[in-house]
DNA sequence: GCCGTTTTCGGCCCGACTGTTTTCAGTCG
């Protein structure tokens, strides 16, 4: 018998709920061994892979957060099914309290006194009854409920059906801004500022977290709960609120005074797990973090205006936002180590275009002419691009004129090169014949043998078949990274977020192919891609792999989308150097000679 | 139940806000 398939969606939800199993059964009790499941429930949905694949390769402990007690439950779990010492810890409790405590305001105790007390515990559908019995007005008559509470929870269980899911970075980004412009406009706001995960550049942001620094909280606070937009206040506090904006994002404002401004920048900042990284090792020397300040051993609190100020007291390098995620910069910015990240100046080129020039291609070409993309990346002041269309589709074309459409394009580009190199006035000096090149099913690539030799370089991925094994998945990649003038792997999970997961590779494999062969593997920087994630960009870099910037821009304007591909980048921890868009012309030149190794 | 740059035992981040309470429990980030 083959077990079910557990994601690391689902085996988090399962951990959450023994957590809450163990919270009902005697909370203080098993106080720490609920931290420790919850510990284990984050660890499994940030894990860089799938928890069954780290299984199969006996790796399973090596996820900081799962320790020999759940990994043997995991082991349990996957083998069989089943494990017998989750079910023996939720025996007893219905499965609708754990599919309640997903509704925000719930938690365990609340869940069990709703499904218990009203009698739901076999419901088919505890949203939908819950929901009713509200509007019979039951929950208010329950003991420890009101009027209010019952409001409240309708009011959550309904907004989680049309609940959007995590946004796309550049959206909170604009969402963000427009409620900075309100804020800025009330006169207690000395400074506000984007944290949380957008300041973090993670690709995509949950909450929207606003920092204030004003001496009247009350008057900020007041003001922001008056936005325009917002549909519902969710709290209103002295220090911190909440409003939900249509669709449905919520925005969480937190004010400190000027004078300790540094500390709620760095608290508010997070990840939450940076922070429990950070206060535990502050605990060891006698010190208490929170977004005040810190407190010494005698609890005297001092403030801090700046963020620097702060980690300064922990003998700590500033850390930038990016790696604030406790995946090891703590360590790092004790030994004062953390590495100059890449900046946006630093980019010298884009390696992703697609042009308007028709090749008959597979996908969707180009929007904007070869000059005007040309013309866009002068005012980027790079000094090279390349188009990179996608290959002429297969079907409908002999090999004769597949041929022909791309020694069409190459004499395109080579005019363009001609009258470049004249151009004083322009920073752009050389644009590069590439293409990206669809990667068949069987690893083979659809473009005759004597195409090649009319490209500079070209970029390959996969834009079908996503569903095949991870063996097959990687054989096929791999065949295809062996061509000769292949250098790029692009958009290599082929993730669509929000709409596709990434395809299942076997990375270290890829990595080490990369690494002896002189490939080198794309940072796609369309927000909706940021493929490779940033987690992958870690552990390629660490295993000594180049990467690419690219846009993969069908418009002119998409060419600004690198910046995306930058934040990435940092959130992967590479430096300059690990990016081949940071080289010059020359260097790179020189770089795409090298070839294969 | 997890974990180790003072520990393989003995600790475990810190605080805000709300509703229903008479001093706190529950939830959240």
């Amino acid at each position: 018998m083959t077990a079910k398939y557990y994601s690391n969606i689902e085996i988090a939800e399962l951990l959450r709920s023994v957590a809450a199993a163990y919270e009902l059964k005697d909370a203080e009790r098993n106080k720490f061994r609920i931290i420790a499941y919850e510990r284990a429930a984050d660890a499994v949905e940030h894990a860089t892979s799938e928890l069954k694949d780290l299984w199969d390769e006996g790796k399973l402990a090596e996820v900081p957060g799962i320790g020999p007690n759940i990994a043997s439950h995991l082991d349990e779990l996957f083998r069989k099914g089943r494990s017998k010492h989750f079910d023996e810890v939720m025996k007893g409790y219905s499965p609708n309290i754990f599919k309640l405590i997903k509704i925000q305001g719930i938690g365990p105790k609340t869940a069990y006194k709703l499904v218990t007390e009203l009698g739901l515990e076999k419901s088919k559908d505890i949203l939908k009854d819950v929901e009713k019995v509200s509007k019979k007005g039951r929950i208010a008559k329950l003991e420890g409920f009101g009027e209010t509470s019952q409001a409240e929870i309708t009011k959550s269980i309904v907004e989680s059906k049309d609940k959007v899911k995590r946004i796309l970075l550049p959206y909170a980004e604009s969402i963000a801004y427009e409620v900075i412009s309100w804020m800025k406009s009330c006169k207690a706001v000395e400074r506000i500022d984007p944290l949380g995960s957008l300041r973090r550049k993670a690709s995509t942001v949950g909450d929207i977290d606003l920092s204030v620094a004003s001496d009247q909280p009350q008057e900020a606070i007041e003001h922001f709960t008056n936005y325009p937009k917002a549909k519902r206040v969710l709290e209103k506090g002295d220090h911190t609120a909440s409003i939900i904006v249509t669709p449905e994002i919520q925005i969480d404002l937190m004010v400190q005074p000027v004078a300790s401004y540094g500390a709620l920048l760095q608290h508010f900042t997070g990840s939450k797990h940076h922070n429990i990284a950070l206060r535990e090792y502050a605990m060891k020397k006698g010190l208490s973090l929170s977004e005040y300040g810190i407190k010494n051993r005698r609890g005297k609190l001092k403030s801090y205006k700046t963020e620097e100020e702060f980690y300064q007291v922990l003998d700590m390098e500033w850390i930038p936002p990016e790696l604030r995620e406790d995946t090891g910069e703590i360590e790092v910015a004790l030994n004062h180590k953390i590495p100059k990240l890449v900046e946006l100046p630093d980019i010298k080129c884009d390696l992703q275009i697609h042009s308007d020039f028709d090749i008959e291609t597979s996908h969707d070409l180009g929007e904007s002419s070869m000059e005007e993309i040309i013309e866009k990346g002068n005012s980027l002041s790079y000094e090279y691009l390349a188009f990179t269309e996608h290959n002429p589709s297969k079907s409908g074309h002999s090999e004769k004129k597949i041929v022909e459409l791309i020694k069409r394009k190459n004499e395109a580009v080579e005019k363009l090169n001609y009258s470049l190199v004249k151009d004083m006035k322009i920073s752009v000096k050389k644009v590069f014949n590439s293409l990206e090149i669809d990667i068949m099913p069987d690893g083979s690539l659809p473009v005759p043998q004597e195409a090649f030799g009319y490209l500079d370089f070209a970029l390959v991925s996969i834009h079908s078949s996503f569903r095949l094994s991870r063996n097959e998945m990687t054989k096929r990649i791999l065949s295809a990274l062996a061509y000769p003038k292949v250098k790029i792997f692009a958009h290599p999970t082929a993730r669509k977020i929000n709409e596709r997961e990434g395809v299942e590779l076997n990375w270290p494999e890829i990595f080490e192919f990369c690494r002896k062969n002189n490939k080198w593997i794309e940072i796609n920087a369309d927000p909706m891609r940021l493929d490779l994630p940033d987690n992958l960009v870690k552990e390629a870099i660490d295993y000594g792999i180049k990467l690419t910037l690219g846009t993969d821009a069908h418009h002119k304007d998409g060419l600004e989308n690198i910046k995306y591909g930058v934040y990435v980048a940092r959130r992967g921890w590479a430096k300059a150097n690990d990016i081949i868009n940071t080289q010059s012309l020359e260097e790179f030149e020189k770089l795409l000679k090298g070839g294969d190794k």
